[in-house]
DNA sequence: GTGAAAGCGCTAACAA
DNA sequence: TTGTTAGCGCTTTCAC
């Protein structure tokens, strides 16, 4: 590996000289500047970042942290924070917190090898991102609030969301209303129950446990729920999913059953996923606005790398997003 | 950010010592140890990651680097190289190509800012990779037979593909077949096009130039050239998809103008989209072992990083999903 | 068991 | 315009 000593000393000028000729600082004369930049190109040099990184105490790059950087959940998040990032000039990476403390994440966060982070990962906990975060490190969390100095928080309004899919439900002339729920300590999932019970409650409807199970947020859980429900007799009238993968998996139980969906059970869910749009019935669900959090979030990172305040918490709302999968009662 | 020395200061300690005592040194007495982890503790010390890496020479992370970080078809992908990553104690991180020459992938492969890397991003020329990849920076190229020292090539047989899928229509009585392309300089569309005919050919059925149609591998284009055939009034028994994209975009260009599937017009894709099982009706495609390649490929990549000699080119084999988007002539 | 010091590869202030 | 030099924060050899 060809380090720039070689390049200065093969193209026969100082070390500095070299570096300024290979940076295009334009008090290097033309010349000296193209013997450099043969001798560069003789011993393949490549500029080590890291060195870079090092002297200039900055790398250029922030992060995007997930849970599982492959959900597709997270597509338009990516894009929109990677169009910030680029037109701030940054690069941005993903990493993932699978693995929790020893993860490539928490690794990142705490060995400050990029400038700042954006975090979207339920499973890195309050105290790792407190610890991370400081003067020059500035952390966006998009899945909680947080209070802390240097901590900016994104939210949607996962309260709001959970009840207007209910009062939607209700709305349609739904009273038996079911609610599939997330991994007990989520906290989104928490929000949405909340939301839904709001909901039951202005409506003077009661919430029945035997109704309200778990899915963990995911397809398999959400398909386990529904034969739950369908092996318990009764069927609610309607079915309020904490998420579309469960809605997924509870769509597959009904048609393995033969219950049609919506004339025998409506369905909601949450997220929008792009297969949503496809299932049949097309799922009725809440739209998160991802494309517009992702876009926040970035901005309000370059905002605060640039040493600009901003809130500590930004609320953003949901959308409703009608398909086919709610019956008019 | 306080930094080691000002750690060594405060627990009245040398700079080493308080180095040997953090990273858990067995030669550091117990006493001195806890002193030093106390004064870490006090001044909220959080090692340099980039120092450290500059003076190892080595990061400890390796990059995948796709296209466009978010594509829900890289899921599978992701998983079994993180997988891989984890047990060999390496971090991963997710880089985009999108930018070409100055997207952030190039910065990482150029710079070294990662032990090595995994490439999926046909937008990456191959004379930036050669340049790149060298003695102790090995690369993994996954979407193109290159030849170079420190490259090795992963691929999925998308000859073999086209071939599979157009037999199987071709078995399946169909004579007259569309094919819908990807980019032109597309590897992967030219391979699968070789595929389609070969098959056509040892058939003896003729390729009609009106049935060739480019859809770019995306959605809108499957859907635009699908309507084009439709608008072209005789429609073809059977289309191939180039890729299940634009398998989903055709499916909906044919629902619009009423014509059923496969009763109508039977389609074939490839990749195996999670969409795919979902549509209806659910779409027969060709599935690349995605989890295979990507183990393959971290698995390959920590034997050159470890310093064994591999072979220069692996070829995996697809495997055909029937469905029920093909009909029996 | 602890400390002094060299140096990873680079940038940038300062001197010439 | 070019060269000399001091670090960035860390690990690690070597001497004590």
């Amino acid at each position: 590996m060809a380090t720039i000593k070689d390049v200065a000393k093969l193209a026969g000028v100082a070390l500095s000289t070299a570096s300024y000729a290979l940076n295009g600082d334009s008090k290097v004369s033309a010349k000296t500047r193209a013997k450099v930049v043969e001798a560069a190109r003789q011993l393949n040099y490549r500029k080590n970042g890291i060195a870079m990184d090092l002297k200039r105490s900055q790398t250029n790059t922030i992060a995007l942290i997930l849970t599982d950087m492959s959900g597709p959940y997270y597509s338009e998040l990516i894009h929109s924070v990677q169009e910030v990032a680029i037109s701030n000039g940054y690069d941005l990476i993903a990493c993932s917190s699978m693995g929790g403390r020893d993860s490539t994440a928490v690794k990142f966060l705490r060995e400050k090898r990029v400038d700042g982070a954006i975090v979207l990962a339920s499973n890195i906990n309050n105290e790792v991102l407190i610890e991370a975060a400081e003067q020059g490190f500035p952390i966006i969390v998009m899945d909680r609030e947080i209070n802390s100095d240097f901590l900016v928080s994104v939210l949607v309004d996962g309260e709001q969301g959970g009840y207007v899919a209910t009062r939607y439900l209700i709305d349609h002339g739904h009273k038996r209303i079911a609610y599939i729920s997330g991994p007990a300590n989520s906290y989104d999932s928490q929000l949405r129950y909340q939301g839904y019970l709001r909901a039951m409650a202005e409506a003077g409807l009661e919430e029945q446990s035997k109704w309200r199970l778990n899915g963990n947020f995911v397809r398999e859980g959400g398909y386990s729920a529904t034969k739950m429900i369908i092996m318990q007799g009764e069927l609610p009238s309607a079915i309020f999913y904490g998420n579309d993968e469960m809605a997924v998996g509870g769509v597959k139980a009904f048609q393995e059953q033969g219950i049609s969906i919506p004339e025998q059970v409506s369905v909601i869910g949450f997220d929008d996923i792009q297969l949503s749009e496809y299932l049949s019935p097309s799922l009725t669900t809440i739209r998160q606005p991802m494309h517009e959090a992702g876009s926040l979030a970035a901005h309000l990172l370059f905002q605060r790398l640039s040493g600009a305040d901003v809130n500590r918490e930004y609320k953003l709302t949901i959308e409703m997003i009608e398909r086919n999968s709610v019956r008019q009662l």
